[in-house]
DNA sequence: GCTTTTTACGAAACCCATTTCGAAAAACAC
DNA sequence: GTGTTTTTCGAAATGGGTTTCGTAAAAAGC
């Protein structure tokens, strides 16, 4: 088709030395006014373009590496990518950003991008529609073709390679577990995010904790899925009926929303109704009462998760198993849960 | 010193041609499996890495951009973030995204990295560090390379090139000017950030609103560069001084503050003092009462600054005269603010 | 008018990996 | 043992710029 504009067709245009060309786009002295004239304007008109490949191939190799999050305005990813970003930086690494929106599609445009481009390597966090379809097949071209990749809190198990996460079942078994003992009987679950491996390890804990403490597992106090417009009016409902002394919030807008609508309905916190929730990003801190949550470290998981990369890149695939790296979650006690006599 | 290890420099170690050890380095049925061994294990002892450049010097041209903010952590650039991403995914570039952490010397660094690297123009908003210090010398390479560069909220008046800003002037003249209008009439403001353009633009502001009101502008009621530990305490102080009945924060952490602080105290919020703050980000919405704020627009002016970029790459340099696209802000009243009766 | 200097440009090397094609050597068939 | 196929490897082209160095032509010097 119309193949890049490149120095040689323009030199065979004014029949001159590709030498020439290079050297008038770049204001030398060496070339006369009128030669680089004329040759400006060529390239202006027909907007050429250097390939930067090649200027840099002259150059020190730049490396860089790829990170697909799913969402840049989610306070946690943020804190991921900032930890991800002084140790991509500190070890002489551009760090290629790319969002996926939490779309499938999205996502698979991103690989198709980075695969062409220059990167050592790859560090991801799934999209959620990506869970939902359970798809991961846009990723191994990258194994494929020995670039390291890593994977970061949502995960798949169906690839192979390294990862960090946290434990998401133990998490939130520890967490139903406080409610319990802080003397809660009727704990709901209530969250935002879809089929995401992490949401039904969440759940997994939960439920078993219940199990553990002989407490009968009620689907009707477990809401998945919620859409995000949905979210105040089923939680409003869920309260109004009383049923419930306590809730889980996967993650922290289903935690802050409760927590909201609980206020307004005049429900005391803790005394009626404790809340803990997942993520401990930045509003937990400001509402009030003010939000146990649960931090997942996200710079930290940021950090971590980098250096497995890092590590991955420099030895260049002479270790061939994978390692999934754990991190511990803190519980932040907050006002919204009622302090353990022990 | 110790150059990289290149295809050139195996081949010479085993006394083979280069194309036969591109071949075993890429597990090619031609090579026999004695030599690929040997050189494998060769290139991996050595951490032998193929030059990306060259490697991407025969596929298609991958272009990207370097973004420059100084803070992922804050909403508002996390938003920008997205604007740029959604407009520079669109037109087939790769966003390079770096963060300066407020820091000149890091944001230096980021300019040298990007230098050397790929790129084929640089969004930039200036660390706090680098406005106070008003060094911008890093940036003019790229000027004298002809990348093109694009400023966006945190600008610099001494580099000649596109800008995407607010009128931080004209919105903080609007705000205090409804603080007014709704009877306030000591009216304190709070920040964080230092010296920024556009903290002196904001406080300009601030201080012509009083003027043409007729209101004597107090020192004492400015407080500017608040260290983040100390905010609380200073705020403290001045409100239970009883001396103000109104607070302009300059960014969103500082109204917030003052709203929880005022809270705390027991004052009441619109009666006794009424709250506007900059940057409508996540909190605003969630505190109680919620507070009246300043939307900037920040996905928007991420579109923006990057649609302008993306213009001066696929023109290349044409067109001569910079341009400063102004973005108008817009007040999201709230309930930390009376109601004019208009 | 002849020498020297300057100007203007071209040929070729260089950056580094991939890939095509050709050829030598080894393995196999008959 | 001769012919054929397969295996294994190397030379060279390719991609698109930059840069060095050499040289012819034009300008300047005396």
């Amino acid at each position: 088709m119309k193949r890049k504009l490149s120095l040689d067709d323009i030199a065979k245009h004014f029949k001159v030395s590709k030498s020439t060309v290079s050297k008038a786009l770049n204001d030398s002295h060496e070339i006369s006014r009128r030669t680089k004239e004329k040759i400006v304007a060529y390239a202006k008109e027909h907007k050429y373009r250097p390939n930067l490949n090649a200027i840099n191939l002259r150059k020190e190799p730049s490396l860089s590496v790829g990170v697909i999050i799913p969402n840049i305005l989610n306070y946690f990813f943020a804190q991921v990518i900032s930890g991800v970003e002084k140790i991509l930086n500190d070890n002489g690494y551009n760090m290629i950003a790319c969002i996926s929106n939490e779309s499938y599609k999205k996502e698979v445009a991103i690989t198709q991008m980075l695969r062409k481009g220059a990167i050592s390597g790859l560090l991801v966090s799934l999209a959620e529609e990506t869970g939902r379809l359970d798809k991961i097949e846009h990723f191994e071209p990258f194994f494929n073709i020995g670039i390291p990749v890593v994977m970061f809190d949502r995960v798949s198990t169906k690839l192979q390679c390294d990862k960090v996460t946290i434990d998401d079942t133990k998490t939130a078994y520890n967490a139903t577990e406080h409610l319990i003992k802080s003397g809660c009987k009727r704990i709901a679950v209530v969250s935002l995010l879809g089929d995401l491996e992490i949401s039904r390890l969440r759940i997994n804990g939960y439920s078993q904790c219940l199990k553990n403490h002989g407490i009968d597992l009620e689907q009707s106090l477990i809401f998945e899925k919620l859409e995000k417009s949905l979210m105040e009016v089923e939680i409003k409902k869920l309260l109004s009926s009383g049923k419930v002394d306590a809730i889980l919030g996967l993650e922290e807008e289903a935690g802050v929303t409760s927590l909201l609508t609980a206020n307004s309905l005049g429900i005391k916190i803790p005394e009626e109704l404790s809340i803990i929730c997942f993520t401990n990003g930045i509003l937990p801190k400001y509402v009030r009462p003010s939000l146990t949550s649960i931090s997942q470290h996200g710079y930290y998981m940021g950090e971590r998760a980098a250096k497995q990369l890092v590590e991955r890149i420099e030895q260049n695939g002479s270790e061939k198993t994978f390692k999934t790296e754990v991190i511990k979650t803190t519980m932040i006690e907050r006002e919204s849960t009622k302090l353990l006599s022990t």
